[in-house]
This record gives C-alpha cells, sequence and structure tokens, in this order.
RNA sequence: GUGGGUGUAGCUCAGCCGGUUAGAGCACCAGGUUGUGGCCCUGGUGGCCGGGGGUUCGAAUCCCCUCACUCACCCCA
C-alpha cells in the first residue's frame, strides 16, 4: 500500500524473512564452493572515484552514461556508487600491488551494487552480485575452472532449467576486423535497421546481433560470425576451452551472437540464463579481461570473472520450493509469576547450548501460548505451572503429534540433545 | 528516457452502467466452562476506497491532473 509516510527508495527493496533464509543460503553455498577452488573474500567499499568506473566500463556505455550514481562529495571530488564490481576489485589488486602474491590470485566478493535505471521484473537500482575474479593465468584453464565452478554452484543450489552460453568476442588485434566486417555488412541494410540498431551501428555495431526487433533479426541472416574473424590465438584459447568444458562435464552451448555490454572483456564471454524469469534471464555472466590490470596502473594481468544476480537466483530457488524457515526447537509455556521465572531460567540454559527456545507470556492463557508455539513452527512445548514446580516435573507435548509427557527438570537438556542428534 | 497495465483493510481481491452506516477470504487478537496448538464456530482490531480538482442532489464508482507501483523497450546481474 502507498499509505505509509515514508518508504524506501524505488528499486530498492527491503530484504525480510522468510526471503532473508534464501538470501543466507545463496550466500553460504557461494562460500563454500568458491573456498574449495581457492577463491579468497575480499570486501570493498561501495563508492569509488567516478574515474574508476568510467576508465573500466567504457565512456560511451549505458551504465557510465546514464546508470550512475554519481555526485560530488564535501571535498569536491566525484563520486559514485559501484554499478559492478570487477573495477574495483582491479582498483584494489593494483593498489595493493596484490599482483606480487603468487598467481592466480583468486578473489570473491559479494554486496550491493547500484544503477540508475527504470526497474523491471528482476532489476532494481540497488542490486546484490556476488562475484569473483581471478588474476594472473592467460590459459583457458581458469576459463574452464571458473565456469565449472559457476555451474557448481548453481547445481548445488538446486536450481534447474539454467543454461551455460559461451562466446570468443576476440581481442584487440582482431575484434577491429570483426567490427569493420560488421559495418560493411549492415551498410548496404541500414534502412530496414529499428531506430535502436541505428543507434547502435554507429556507437556498438555488435549489439545489433542480439537486438530483438523481428526486421533486424531478418538482416542480420548471413552477418560475419565473429567466431569466423577471431585470430588464430583467441581460436586456441577458445576451442581449449570448449574441450576442457567437456572434460568437466560442464553442458554448455555456444552463442556467437552473445554482446557484453562492458567495454573490457576480452575473449572469453558467457553467460548464465534461465527460462522463467521474464525479461531479464541473466542469472549470472562474466568473461575475460586481460587488459584491465594494465589499464589501471598495474602490470600486464590476464583475469577473467563473473558476477551473479542474487535477486534473480532467489527468485528461482522461491519458484522451484517453498522455503524451510528455521523453527524453535522448544516453546515454554508458563503459568503465573514463578512459572514464569523458572521458564526464563531453562530458556537462558537451554540457549547457552545453542538451542532455540522461545517462552510464552505466563499472564497469558494457556490456549494463547500453545497457538503461538503453533504458530511460530516450534516442535515442541514445555508446560510449566505450579504443579509442576511442585513435583519437579515438567510437561512436554510434540507439536507434530509426537505424544507429549513427563519429564524431570534434571532431565531436560539429556531430552533434547536427544532430539537434537536424531 | 519511451510505451502499456494497475492503484479499495497487513495480504489477495469483490464492489455491474454513480444512490443511503464500504465488503469477502486469508492473516492478526480474544472467546467456545476450570491448565493444552493445528480443524470448526463466535466476536473483535483494522480502510481520508493512492492524492488533488471537477461533474452531480449524491462518487470508491464518471472526467481531468498528479503520484506511486508494475510489466516491457533501451540496457543489464
Amino acid at each position: 500500500m502507498s499509505s505509509a509516510q515514508y518508504r524506501s527508495l524505488k528499486g530498492m527493496q527491503d530484504i525480510l524473512p522468510p526471503d532473508i533464509y534464501l538470501w543466507q543460503k545463496v550466500e553460504q553455498t557461494a562460500q563454500r564452493i568458491f573456498s574449495v577452488y581457492g577463491f579468497q573474500e575480499i570486501r570493498l567499499p561501495v563508492m569509488e572515484s567516478t574515474s574508476v568506473f568510467t576508465r573500466s566500463i567504457g565512456e560511451n556505455t549505458d551504465i557510465v552514461e546514464k546508470e550512475m550514481y554519481t555526485f560530488t562529495d564535501k571535498g569536491a571530488r566525484s563520486v559514485s556508487l559501484r554499478p559492478e564490481g570487477t573495477a574495483s576489485v582491479v582498483r584494489s589488486y593494483v593498489e595493493n600491488s596484490l599482483y606480487n602474491l603468487p598467481a592466480p590470485q583468486k578473489f570473491y566478493y559479494s554486496g550491493p551494487m547500484f544503477r540508475y535505471e527504470r526497474p523491471q521484473s528482476g532489476r532494481f537500482r540497488q542490486f546484490y552480485q556476488i562475484g569473483v575474479e581471478a588474476f594472473g593465468d592467460p590459459g583457458a584453464k581458469l576459463d574452464a575452472e571458473v565456469i565449472a565452478m559457476l555451474a557448481l554452484l548453481l547445481s548445488f543450489l538446486g536450481l534447474e532449467g539454467v543454461s551455460v552460453q559461451i562466446n570468443s568476442i576476440g581481442c584487440e588485434v582482431c575484434r577491429p576486423g570483426y567490427r569493420e566486417a560488421l559495418i560493411t555488412f549492415f551498410s548496404a541494410k541500414r534502412e530496414g535497421l529499428c531506430p535502436d540498431c541505428l543507434r547502435r551501428y554507429d556507437k556498438n555495431p555488435l549489439r545489433i546481433l542480439d537486438c530483438k526487433a523481428s526486421g533486424c533479426i531478418e538482416l542480420r541472416q548471413g552477418a560475419p560470425r565473429i567466431t569466423d574473424h577471431i585470430c588464430g590465438d583467441c581460436r586456441t584459447h577458445f576451442e581449449k576451452l570448449q574441450s576442457l568444458l567437456s572434460l568437466l562435464k560442464v553442458s554448455f552451448s555456444l552463442n556467437p551472437e552473445m554482446v557484453r555490454g562492458l567495454d573490457y572483456y576480452t575473449r572469453t564471454t558467457f553467460e548464465v540464463t534461465s527460462q522463467g524469469l521474464g525479461a531479464q534471464n541473466a542469472v549470472a555472466a562474466g568473461g575475460r579481461y586481460d587488459r584491465l590490470v594494465r589499464e589501471f596502473g598495474g602490470p600486464e594481468t590476464p583475469a577473467v570473472g563473473f558476477a551473479l544476480g542474487i535477486e534473480r537466483v532467489v527468485e528461482l530457488l522461491k519458484k522451484a520450493a517453498p522455503h524451510a524457515a528455521p523453527v524453535p526447537l522448544v516453546f515454554i509455556a508458563s503459568i503465573g509469576d514463578k512459572a514464569g521465572s523458572e521458564s526464563l531460567g531453562i530458556a537462558q540454559q537451554l540457549r547457552q547450548r545453542g538451542l532455540w527456545v522461545e517462552t510464552g507470556d505466563p499472564s497469558g492463557s494457556l490456549k494463547s501460548q500453545m497457538r503461538r508455539a503453533d504458530r511460530l513452527g516450534a516442535r515442541y512445548v514445555f508446560i510449566i505451572g505450579d504443579e509442576e514446580l511442585l513435583s519437579g516435573r515438567l510437561k512436554w507435548k510434540g507439536l507434530d503429534g509426537s505424544g507429549q509427557g513427563e519429564l524431570l527438570f534434571s532431565e531436560i537438556e539429556a531430552f533434547l540433545t536427544a532430539l537434537v542428534e536424531k
């Protein structure tokens, strides 16, 4: 509803239970998978000098031209909220001379990114990415490992219906030639292109290849393919990647029309897409960027990485299965002040053992306390009143219908540890 | 930046061509005999009908403006 006086900003959302448990699952699973591949976490600022992004992402990309949250700070410096993670990682890699550490160096990060766009399904102004970057190895082996790691993560998360597509967009040696070939090809057909593609023709002709307009799809029949134009080195690299992926049993398909929006990619680019996400169907995407470290003033250092959109993965998980939010192990219902105090003591003791315990309101009816225990999803209820205080035995009841009985106060811990271990 | 859709209780929505105190389901709270949840029954809390202006004896219902949300394009995770 729109009646609240204060609302979060457009495109920015609160992440609340029960969704948060899926977020945690994604982050924890990623952490686990990445660590066995030797990737270490790094945490970087969400704000950088604007030039960190303009130089790396590309001056005339949409991200830089119209999507950055850029402003002047109190020291008259132009700063920007990060629209993606790679630029910051490279800046940090160079600033901290991490190239002096044994190669390859492999890192991952997780956190919010910001782009001033019109929100739509699967797209937000503040969105979260988990990303990885591996530095210092030019071989296709590294590309293959990174892609295999991504595939493994998605499979551990139980995502189905996702597909990996790869492409090679060449290097600074061969890409200009391909670009020329495309311009030549389309120059005779400019009349038929859609207005967007007319812009692309001048700005980034590769983009005509993934236009959705039917007219453009027809026109590009027979257009030169990037994979026919890449140089020998790039071809070798690309073929090696494919054979390694097959070896690693990562299923993938070639998509010579896949284009990346950031300027810094070289050779390998890849994308994981999913059905059922709406128009924004990319779950993760990445590629190789062999020149970027150099451009940041570091030594010639090849690198490869990807970023995964957490919201989109969570969305898929939500569709796949109902959430399993954690529930309390025990709810202690009590009747009367004395029993109420006793139950607090017991709760404290059990919480020190790492068990989730909730307590009821001793001035409320037992019925209302039972009801609350049920709504919380508690597995067991303990009942303590005057009777129990006198006898030294509390009543327990399994809310899943697993019976009820009595229990000496001194037996509580043993009773519960047995349950937890089951 | 461009185009479409939608705005009525916390959530999902009904209120047909304007007519009296604005509804349902779910959720929440409390009861249904004395200390026991889930099902059922009863009651209760909760709505400037997104906001402003206009037409009218009378508007949630018609008209205009505005804001918000949403989907799509551009672009992208």
